[in-house]
DNA sequence: ACCTGAACACCGTTCAAGT
DNA sequence: ACCTGAACACCGTTCAAGT
């Protein structure tokens, strides 16, 4: 049978249909605003002026809608990502947005994890895999590099977003890292020596700063393999 | 006012009462055998032959249920580990004690981040940060080092376990290695260069192979400090 | 002091009924 | 084709009432 002109339905619609970028859109600003514990099907069939049966026609179900909203501020992140810059600043620029966004948009650390078929997802790993390329990091060892450096991105991101849900942004920081300093600095030196040490530091540290020590720790293990 | 002798309520009770123990005890086996999604103050009440609400005498909330949880597990790793190896070796017995009880209890992962106040917390901070004092890491790498082992060490844990909760355990895994690998050696060789050379050894890896290799690699990184 | 279980205020999801 | 919103089967948590 001859193809027939299929008529494109979705221009005829009325400008603020539903639709799922819309629906999407909805969802991340809810997130964004007031935290994952916010995102219910009645509060974004409210803020879309529909009933919440409606969201079902565009959406399958909530972890879809949350695999839209990851993807869709993924793809955001690696867009701005610098290309063509020397392979290690390639990978720190590209670790550094996902840090960012997820400092931002905490729910994405706890999406981002385990679905390895998102198309967001194999940009970020052929973002991280791609420049090991260029560095000439030995055959043999570049399957490993390449996993150390995603567990530890992708693990990092998962953190942030669960001290994120933990205390929502108004705990003060500064105070929380100060009283767990503090309980350091009292421990019993002879069991915890090391924590005794660093109670300053930790009082002090900035979770940032940290990730991207971390990684260039990675780096530098990365460079001595011959 | 002087102090009055107490009476032990405790052991006058008979010995199936409710305790905090008996109700964490059943909880693990629920999240254990049922997954996370399975407990409900409903599931544990009838399971422990009691009414939903008498749990809330011994225990605050789901949060507070949770963390005695995960402390008990991880108070059980702690204890196995084995103390006074090489420093290099600690922190691989330990990392290994976690990934393994993760592995086993999924929900751990879960939880396991960001609570540094938690007892079971302070024992994992210090047996990743002791090792390091024995190793010899400089004073100003000292931070730097013990932080991106905890990121890391934590970090796939977490990841471990928002795999083992999206894909339940009947997912065969061989064959979803498979289907991802064989999508990424179909990928645009030009687009994609690294993931679809790597498409075979990913098929075949290893997650706690890997894991070692990542915790090898900083290990590495952190003997270049000088 | 500790336990019971109904009740409350929520959820995600479905589905008959509308346009 | 798409939308509506009531209904269903759950939750965590509370609380009057029991022992």
């Amino acid at each position: 049978m001859v193809a027939m002109a299929t008529k494109i339905q979705k221009s005829e619609r009325r400008p603020d249909a539903l639709s799922k970028e819309r629906i999407v859109g909805a969802a991340i600003e809810i997130l964004d605003t007031d935290g994952e514990g916010a995102l219910t099907f009645r509060a974004l069939a409210a803020r879309l002026a529909t009933g919440s049966g409606a969201i079902y026609w565009h959406v399958a179900d909530k972890s879809d809608l949350l695999a839209a909203a990851t993807d869709a501020v993924i793809a955001r992140v690696m867009a701005a990502i610098d290309r063509g810059a020397e392979p290690r600043e390639a990978i720190r620029s590209l670790a550094l947005g996902l840090f960012d966004a997820i400092d931002t948009h905490p729910w994405v650390g706890t999406q981002l994890t385990g679905s390895p078929w998102q198309p967001a997802m194999l940009l970020i790993f052929e973002g991280i895999g791609g420049p090991l390329l260029v560095l000439g990091v030995p055959e043999r060892a570049l399957f490993d590099s390449w996993s150390a450096l995603v567990n530890y991105i992708l693990g990092v991101a998962g953190q942030n977003a669960a001290n994120a849900r933990l205390h929502g942004q108004e705990t003060d920081r500064s105070a929380g890292l100060a009283s767990v300093a503090e309980q350091w600095a009292q421990l019993d030196p002879a069991r915890y020596p090391f924590l005794r040490r660093m109670a300053t530091q930790f009082s002090e540290h900035d979770d940032r700063e940290q990730f991207l020590a971390g990684l260039d720790l990675i780096l530098a293990g990365i460079g001595t393999v011959r």
